[in-house]
DNA sequence: AAGGTGTGTTAAAAATGGTTAAATGAGCAT
DNA sequence: ATGCTCATTTAACCATTTTTAACACACCTT
């Protein structure tokens, strides 16, 4: 296996040569930029893995160029790093396809977890959907898939067969996008206008469900699907 | 026995075309599509048991097929056709989940082989929810299927002949899915309008009965049919 | 800014399933 | 045969789930 690239846009000289030292010594091969739009002259498709990108930089900020990237090579997985903490941005962040965010100020420590738990995720996505437990916690909910019970702090929920088998497909791919046309086939075994209707239909009563766990958002992406996030 | 329904992508017109008619001959139901794209559109989960996939396609490459239908269909093997013999696109493959490659060119009887041997291969693995054993314990309960009777904590229940066809139809399917139409063909020999409401009663009934074991519920799956499932 | 397309939201319609009780019918004993 | 008894089916009614429809809003492109 070859070194994984990474491109690194960060403003900031002293935070930058820092991550860049850091991320070579820990094998991987890091290239650093020092504003948006040599991130943008930089980025060639196929040549790097993983981006790294501050959010606030002169000349192209971090969602320009998060973009434009996206727009070259669609798949490639992107942390953000955010000074603010502003929950608004993180949100435009994963809608724009973030797969991650650290904000400042933080540790070496925890963006490399972040890298290596991206990199896992892109990588067995290809690979097979990941077995979820019997039983999953998560904040004050507790989801059993297996007799369509989600249990909240304000009482229990008995979801009907299509909420359950569309609430189990966003946790199964937890912080990944699922296609319309994907979660469409596999439940409704067809995709035609009015199932992608009745889909939406589904998607605000999994909103309502959800509404009272802060951490997790049932993100739109727009022309794509959808995607349930877990903020950290 | 059913036809074995096989879904082909593969952009060659000519080699599309001659596998098509040749897998026609010796008894498949086979679907051609030119592209990945057409292939994406045209798979519907249920529909097909085997993919035949050209690595390389205009729209959308095989992999990336494969692991759209992969994500709709876990458990459908996949052959991949590449032309390339490299290792690195056969691993990538077997890591997404092929049951099999086969390296252009090659022989229609060499893909004869394969495709029967990853049948033979998935089928017994697919074939049987293992035999019932005579006498089946699950939590307070004992149920002896041979003799129509139903053990629990507060007293033995003599089930009738259909009572006791279909709860055993649902011990045999544990945890999965069982058909309305399939369930209504078995025990029923017809599926009707009045046989389907005459079986409604019958689950109410079933219901009834293992209503005191807490981690048996039966579940309906609207508009497919009905799981029984034990919680761990 | 404008217009097309995609998504959010809500309510009503349609489809499906749950429940109960009465009707049917088959087997058995008288 | 006649009349029980019991399994099964039919029927009627109700409840829930899912789909359809209509309209409001958001997003992208020009």
């Amino acid at each position: 296996m070859d070194k994984i690239r990474i491109l690194i846009a960060e403003d900031d000289p002293n935070l930058g040569q820092i991550l860049n030292e850091y991320l070579n010594l820990k094998g991987f091969d890091s290239t650093l930029c020092p504003d948006g739009e040599e991130g943008s002259k930089t980025f060639k498709p196929g040549k790097f893995d993983l981006c790294i990108l501050d959010l606030m930089m002169p000349k192209k900020d971090g969602f320009t160029l998060a973009s434009e990237i996206k727009a070259i090579e669609p798949k490639i997985p992107i942390i953000f790093l955010t000074a603010k903490s502003m929950k608004e941005d993180i949100l435009h962040g994963f809608k724009i396809g973030a797969d991650d965010y650290v904000t400042k100020p933080f540790s070496m420590e925890v963006l490399l977890m972040r890298v290596n738990a991206v990199l896992k995720r892109t990588k067995q996505s290809a690979e097979g959907p990941g077995k979820l437990p019997e039983e999953l916690k998560i904040g004050s909910l507790t989801y059993q898939y297996a007799d369509n019970r989600l249990m909240r702090p304000s009482g229990e929920i008995k979801l009907t067969t299509k909420e359950n088998e569309l609430l189990k497909l966003f946790f199964d791919n937890l912080n990944q996008t699922v296609d319309r046309s994907i979660a469409l086939k596999k439940i409704w075994k067809d995709d035609s206008y009015f199932n992608a209707r009745s889909m939406d239909v589904y998607i605000a009563k999994i909103r309502k469900y959800l509404k009272e766990e802060e951490s997790l958002k049932l993100l739109t992406v727009h022309g794509e699907g959808f995607k349930l996030i877990h903020l950290t």
